[in-house]
DNA sequence: GCTCTCGCCCCAAGC
DNA sequence: GGGCGAGAGC
């Protein structure tokens, strides 16, 4: 039985609505995603709809498959199969895989991603700067997401650049011409393919009698035409979403599919949600108050549904880059937050220093995006020889491929196989019944391209056919040639691992090619461990990442100005939507939220002097606990921030106008100074618990966990656990002692046992109103009453 | 056409 | 720090 139970009436509401297209505008953690998981399975267990007339849309692969998961797990018995969960570019790779034909495409068609788009602009324009031509390539899918075609008159908008409505056209006529299709077509072509072809739209509005967006925020204008088409009369639309949540306004997001709904579809119901099931009050206090400094919003609350309380969230300083990842790693450790604990930065480049830590420390942990699997080198090579097997006129894999390793089939041989015509094996036949060592080359390349060929079409294991393609090939031998063994040994592994997971597929031509698209959808589905065991791994993971995830820990790293915010021209659209990335990173914590930003960080190379986030300053004052941790500050940085304002000159211009006072203001700060005696036991918000080993002068060395640390007392601030004296002044108990206990209430003293007389251990046994517990007395936190 | 070295410049985030 | 492209020299 699905579980209607434990929803609240709006999240029932919206599960039983058969009628209305729906709206749930909700904000985070308020169960959206539950809700439309929900419905799924009730439709279908109460056989309200059959599986295949539901298509939900997520906008992450991940969320895609969580949601498949959950619906699986309320279902069981249910054949689930014909039920569509996909991405938006998913759900159009699964359209034009099923009318090429219409759409112009190869049987066989493959996806390029961005890399694969900048090398065929590389070969349309090798002489042209290769800084503009990635600027172009943005801007071509740009104006895809936007559907502004090369002729159009808005195009200079998009691109100002004079020559850039040329480029666009060419681009568009070539890739037409290898018959594959880039991650924009994925959706432009699709509309075009609906509009043009009503006999073909019709049969889908038939067939999907709901239609569900997750995320819908983050739509853009093309995905909304593609929704529109494939919205029937008699379907019921739903979408959810969270405008504070729109973070993909690179990409063509536009909130106002979400905020005109009601306009552009008819007969609309709209549910809001403002409350919370996911985050402690703390938590969301901070959440909520930093999202109120939005203006562009529409202004609805964020409250606990549960009323849980938790730990204040902290923000901690650190000196620098490497200090913050072992601050955060020391923490992890000290707690022991190995289950469902996430850290989250802005951008990739910031997990270097966390994955350095952890391994360091041993801490497991699961790196989620990054350098994606498949745009390894070596991988994109194999890949490009099967690329190259299932469609001839893949010109962009054809020329990653074809002198690789080199065998004199340089740029101008390339010229003269293209000029044969688009299918380019013929063009390399042709070429290669010359002389010369270029045709002897191609003769080799062929003898392999088409062995390859007939083992798959005999039906052999993919894997071996691969396996065989890039030892034959050269490619294999050329990997191996490498002087580092380490690059060596780490290609071969992935190598191996490419192997293994197509040898896991059915053989042949259909499967092969489900297998690349589905490689080119989804990155994420191989590298790594291979181990998805993320509850009991930490997760490194970027901002926009998580989105939909939860953690019961998180950590949020890097909170600096021009990391977010990131960049220099920080326009206030901008500078919104950062502050609602950083909403997105925090709301995905339960239980517990660490932030933390870095005085200095090495980036490219040398040493940046950061200023912290200015949103820091949007968290309410008092939501959260500045521990300040200045251990490893020297006293005096001034001189060396002297010396990086002469040397660095413009890069100062990350203090943000903070003048020389502000600073020594701040290094005057917080740091309140207690008296500490050898024995005292102290904590330290770094380090946890710890106990003073001895003392001189400002310096107090402190053994911790963690190990002994050498500490400027005018630069740490500890919080005193227990005083030296008072443990030597400890209480002694006896039999019948009336107690009182923070942790258990009061109670007696039911036994008192001698366990070792020289180490003073003494057990004692104490009966309180609901349990008797077991305490060393000198460490029992008891007192007489 | 291949290979090695020098010097440049680091703008993201995602499908 | 490092990946990458330009250009020299073979
Ligand atoms: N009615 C409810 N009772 C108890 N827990 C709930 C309820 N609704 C949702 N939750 C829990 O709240 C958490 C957040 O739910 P969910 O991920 O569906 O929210 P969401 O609105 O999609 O969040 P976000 O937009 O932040 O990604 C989940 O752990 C979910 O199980």
């Amino acid at each position: 039985m699905v579980d209607l139970e434990s929803l609240n009436p709006e999240q029932l509401e919206a599960v039983l609505d058969t009628t209305h297209n729906l709206l749930l505008l909700a904000c985070a953690g308020s169960g959206k995603t539950r809700t439309i998981t929900t419905k799924i399975a009730y439709y279908i267990e109460k056989g309200i709809l059959k599986p295949w007339e539901i298509l939900a849309v997520t906008f992450t692969n991940k969320a895609a498959y969580e949601m498949r998961e959950r619906i699986d797990s309320m279902l069981p018995g249910f054949d689930l199969s014909s039920l569509e969960v996909r991405t938006f570019h998913s759900f159009g790779a699964w359209l034009l895989r099923r009318h090429h034909a219409e759409a112009m495409l190869d049987d066989n068609f493959c996806i390029y991603d961005d890399d694969d788009s900048l090398s065929l602009l590389t070969t349309l324009f090798p002489t042209t700067d290769k800084k503009l031509l990635r600027g172009f390539s943005k801007s071509i899918s740009k104006a895809k997401d936007l559907g502004v075609d090369p002729d159009d008159a808005k195009l200079s908008e998009i691109d100002s650049e004079e020559m850039f409505r040329m480029v666009y056209k060419r681009y568009e006529s070539a890739i037409r011409c290898t018959g594959n299709c880039d991650f924009a077509d994925l959706i432009l072509l699709p509309v075009g393919l609906l509009e043009e072809h009503p006999d073909i739209a019709d049969r889908y509005r038939r067939r999907f009698k709901l239609i569900l967006v997750d995320e819908y925020q983050d739509s853009n204008r093309m995905q909304f035409r593609l929704l529109k088409l494939i919205a029937g009369e008699s379907s019921q639309i739903c979408v959810v979403g969270d405008d504070d949540q729109s973070i993909y306004a690179f990409r063509g997001a536009e909130l106002k599919n979400i905020l005109t709904f009601a306009k552009s579809f008819d007969n609309v119901r709209e549910i809001k949600i403002e409350k919370n099931y996911r985050s402690t009050g703390e938590i969301l206090r901070l959440a909520g108050g930093l999202i109120s400094h939005n203006k562009e919003r529409h202004v609805k609350d964020i409250v606990s549904a549960t009323d849980a309380h938790g730990p204040l969230p902290k923000l901690l300083e650190c000196a620098d880059g490497e200090y913050e990842a072992s601050t955060i790693s020391s923490i992890i450790r000290r707690d022991r937050l190995f289950r469902s604990t996430a850290i989250i930065y802005r951008t990739n480049a910031q997990s270097l220093p966390f994955e350095m830590q952890l391994k360091k420390d041993r801490v497991p942990y699961r790196l989620v995006g990054a350098l994606r699997f498949y745009d390894r080198e070596e991988v994109k090579d194999a890949l490009a020889l099967l690329f190259l097997l299932v469609n001839r006129r893949d010109s962009v894999n054809f020329r990653r491929i074809i002198n690789k390793p080199p065998r004199g089939i340089g740029p101008k041989a390339q010229e003269e196989i293209a000029g044969y015509g688009d299918d380019l094996v013929t063009g390399l036949e042709l070429f290669s019944s010359g002389h010369g060592k270029a045709a002897e080359g191609a003769k080799a390349f062929l003898d392999n391209y088409k062995e390859m060929l007939e083992s798959v079409e005999r039906g052999d294991n993919l894997g071996d056919v691969l396996l065989r393609g890039i030892t034959h090939s050269g490619l294999m031998a050329m990997y191996e040639k490498e002087p580092d063994k380490n690059v060596v040994k780490a290609r071969k592994e992935n190598l191996s691992t490419l192997i293994s997971s197509l040898s896991q597929c059915q053989p042949g031509y259909e499967s092969l090619v489900g297998y690349l698209e589905n490689i080119t959808l989804d990155n994420s589905t191989l590298g790594g461990t291979g181990e998805e065991d993320t509850e009991s791994q930490v997760v490194l993971i970027t901002m926009h990442n998580t989105k939909g995830l939860e953690f019961d820990n998180v950590f949020v790293a890097g909170l600096e100005d021009e990391i977010i915010p990131g960049g220099s021209d920080v326009r206030p659209s901008d500078l919104e939507e950062e502050r609602r990335i950083l909403y997105v990173a925090i709301t995905r914590a339960r239980k517990m939220l660490t932030l933390s930003y870095a005085r200095r960080r090495m980036r490219w190379g040398h040493t940046d002097y950061m200023h912290k986030s200015r949103f820091i300053a949007d968290f309410p004052s008092g939501s959260y606990e500045s521990n300040v941790s200045r251990q490893e500050r020297p006293p005096m940085d001034f001189d060396r921030l002297v010396g990086a304002r002469m040397s660095y000159g413009k890069r100062i211009s990350s203090w943000n106008g903070t003048t020389m006072n502000d600073l020594r203001k701040e290094e005057n700060g917080t740091i309140e100074r207690i008296e500490l005696a050898v024995g005292d036991i102290v904590s330290s918000e770094i380090y946890g618990k710890g106990r003073v080993v001895a003392l001189d002068g400002d310096m107090a060395t402190i053994e911790f966990l963690s190990g002994v640390k050498r500490l400027n007392r005018n630069y740490s601030e500890f919080k005193m656990v227990e005083k030296a004296s008072s443990i030597r002044k400890k209480t002694t108990f006896q039999v019948g002692d009336k107690v009182r206990s923070a942790v258990y209430g009061d109670g007696e003293i039911v036994s008192r046992e001698v366990k070792n007389a020289a180490a003073d251990i003494v057990v004692i046994r104490v009966r309180f109103k609901n349990s008797e517990v077991q305490l060393v007395e000198k460490f029992a936190k008891i007192e007489h009453i």
